[in-house]
RNA sequence: GCCAGGGUGGGGUAGUUGGUUAUCCUAGGGGACUGUGGAUCCCCCGACCCGGGUUCGAGUCUCGGCCCUGGCCCCA
């Protein structure tokens, strides 16, 4: 038997009603913050991402070469593209863009909880706004996307300024390190590090730093720096707003790529890969040959979330299935139409077996089941039996999508 | 790329120191039953992940691969 992929997933209807629903949600919530939804290729050419991430995440990619020998790539992530369309066909819309998407992406990693191969991310993207205002708004509305998506998380909203105050007096390749040593929490291996580098007083700073809660006690290791009233603006708004929020000025990850403000939300029961959301403030636009356009956005793993989430029965909708003999055919036909009309499922009966058969079937699916032979033709009634109680009775067709409209669901 | 534990019909399972036709439940399909049957009865379908090796004989032992589940690495 032929298998899927390996890291994709098949999605059977119950489960892909649930994807819908959060998905359904957080587009809800985005847009009532004005954003709209956009929509990039599925494969771009591969310098996309290369320019910015090197040629060491080709082995990470999906990269293939199509017919007219271009390289191209599958989509490892979306803000590079949504960038690209910004430079390509949105440079002369009014700013602030206000953006987001939905999307599958793919990564070719080793599979494990939470990490796929096929996956999807829900982003935003707040594209020429630059103001504390900005990124309190991207947070704001992270944390209202993940609150309805209904699961539990914590919110960590850093800013690279301090880390690069105490990390400017080193030579970039030390940063780096220096920064993997933090990320991993390796205290003693930052130390021993930075001692052998000449930096030994630096570690107990950086260390101190990652630990701080709060703003004054940053600034006190940092010392003043031009963005500081900004910074704090940032927090002051986050505090306005009742966000729930722990400053942590070690988020280390990713410092090529973002510019100032940082945050992640991680999840529970999702084992190593509990990052659930990863944003911060950016500038990328010059690197696709746009003017150099402040910008931040986030980007939520939406399987991570469906994850955490775990098992949820939606309610259902009010089915009912239609019985009829060969004599009550047209008549069912028409009622069946009436019934859609009204907005209600309705599924025939394909077997033409007897009607206690089809009753019997249908009982499986449906909340009701319409029995029509020709007697109910000859009156132009429908009999609906409600499979739940067993009870039935002879309504009008009228009466009876009236009475199917007011049921609840099993 | 590395480590650990797994892989028996669609789903869930039993299978002893290697030994006849691989167990049970469930789901699915068909039939009896022609206006009540969500039932009952009968029947059917369908599996040892793949490939080598050991053996008279492998679901069982062994090696390699694939896949799954976790963890490491990485995470744009």
């Amino acid at each position: 038997m032929l298998q899927k992929p390996r890291g994709t997933r098949d999605f059977l209807p119950e489960e892909m009603e649930s994807r819908r629903e959060v998905e359904r949600r957080m587009r809800e919530v985005a847009r009532t913050w004005g954003y709209r939804e956009i929509c990039t290729p599925e494969f771009e050419e591969l310098e996309l991402f290369t320019i910015r991430s090197g040629e060491g995440i080709i082995q990470e990619m999906y990269v293939f070469e199509d017919k007219g020998g271009r390289k191209l790539a599958l989509r490892p992530e979306l803000t590079a593209p949504v960038l690209r369309m910004y430079v390509n066909e949105g440079r002369t819309l009014s700013k602030p863009l206000r953006w987001f998407y939905f999307a599958d992406c793919f990564r070719y990693e080793r599979p494990q909880k939470g990490r796929y191969r096929q996956f999807w991310q829900f982003g935003v993207e707040l594209i020429g706004a630059d103001s504390a205002l900005a990124e309190a708004e991207v947070i704001m509305l992270a944390n209202e996307i993940l609150s309805v998506s209904g699961i539990t998380f914590s919110l960590h909203v850093g800013h690279l300024s301090f880390m690069r105050t105490l990390l400017g007096e080193l030579e970039p390749e030390d940063q780096k390190k220096a920064r993997m040593f933090l990320d991993k929490k390796d205290r003693r291996g930052l130390e021993d590090y930075l001692s052998s580098r000449g930096h030994a007083g630096l570690s107990e700073r950086l260390v101190a730093l990652a630990d701080c809660r709060d703003l004054n006690e940053v600034f006190a290791i940092t010392g003043e720096s031009q963005d500081m009233e900004r910074i704090a603006d940032l927090f002051r708004i986050l505090d306005q707003s009742n966000i729930r929020y722990t400053l942590n000025p070690g988020i280390a990850r990713g410092l090529d790529y973002y510019t100032g403000m940082v945050f992640e939300a991680f999840a529970e029961g999702l084992g190593a890969e509990n990052q659930v959301l990863g944003g911060g403030a950016y500038r990328l636009a010059h690197l696709f040959g746009g003017e150099d356009t402040p910008s931040c956005g986030f980007a939520v793993g939406f399987d991570r979330v469906m994850v955490a989430r775990g098992e949820h029965d939606l309610p259902g909708r009010v089915a009912i299935g239609v019985a009829f003999t060969p004599e009550g055919r047209e008549w069912a036909l028409a009622a069946a139409k009436e019934f859609r009309n009204a907005g209600i499922v309705t599924m025939l009966d394909l077997s033409g077996k007897s009607l206690g058969q089809q009753i019997s079937h249908i009982s499986r699916t449906a909340d009701y089941a319409l029995i029509i032979g020709s007697r109910e033709r000859d009156e132009r009634c429908v009999t609906l039996k409600d499979l739940r109680t067993g009870t039935q009775k002879e309504l009008s067709l009228f009466d009876a999508v009236s009475e199917v409209s007011g049921g609840d669901p099993r």
